[in-house]
DNA sequence: CTGAATCCCTGCCGATACTG
DNA sequence: CAGTATCGGCAGGGATTCAG
């Protein structure tokens, strides 16, 4: 049992899944990567942890976001099955977007981003 | 005390630091992003989790990997207190890359992003 | 052995304009 | 109200070459 500098507590990094050697899209560090990458990703999940949005709530809410990045995250985030979309019958149109209960559990995630940032340098 | 929807722990989001309607720079959440960005940057982290590595080790340990970025990523985790270079004197040249204590405090962030992303979809 | 410098190509994102 | 279409600038990153 040689060198283990520190206990983990699972898959990390002593996962025999966790071997690999280039970046793979099915490793699961990459997957949520990948769910969270780009700029105002998370700060569109940050506000959709405070409730459901409308389209127009998200841009008045994310000052300097533009019409075609806010689409491009939103449709990004539903294809990771973070983000649901609502649309109701009638008029004028009425979309409501809210996390899914996989996007609620960004919440944590989320959580130890902040921590690390939050700490001091060393 | 209106819509809150779940209890969050702390800092995310209902932190008072936690308003921005703009990706600031000293987010926490962006801090971390920062340090993590970039394709190959999770990889290297992990190696070194495994303990200190020399450049040609990590350059083999992770196949693919080019020189530009290897040194890029160095760099850059560097810059972000993540890793130390260790140089030792004589010839060859003897260089050794380590986490410093901030790094590995990642473990359990990467751990997060590893238990999202293995969890099922719904 | 340990990198830095260069080149080039691709994809991101911001701005603007337009549609159902 | 809720988006899509299009364009252009710029940075990321892969291959190769050169240097300490």
């Amino acid at each position: 049992m040689a060198h283990r500098t520190v206990g983990h507590p699972a898959g990390l990094p002593d996962d025999p899944h966790a071997n690999a050697g280039a970046p793979a899209p099915d490793c699961p560090v990459e997957i949520t990567m990948a769910a969270l990458q780009g700029r105002w990703t998370t700060l569109v999940v940050r506000e959709l942890l405070r409730g459901d949005h409308s389209y127009s709530e998200l841009r008045a809410a994310l000052t300097g976001l533009s019409d075609k990045v806010l689409s491009d995250r939103l449709a990004q985030l539903i294809a990771t099955g973070v983000v649901e979309r609502d649309r109701r019958a009638g008029w004028p149109p009425r979309v409501r977007y809210a996390l899914t209960p996989r996007g609620r559990r960004l919440g944590p995630v989320l959580q130890a981003l902040w921590d690390w940032g939050s700490q001091p340098e060393h």
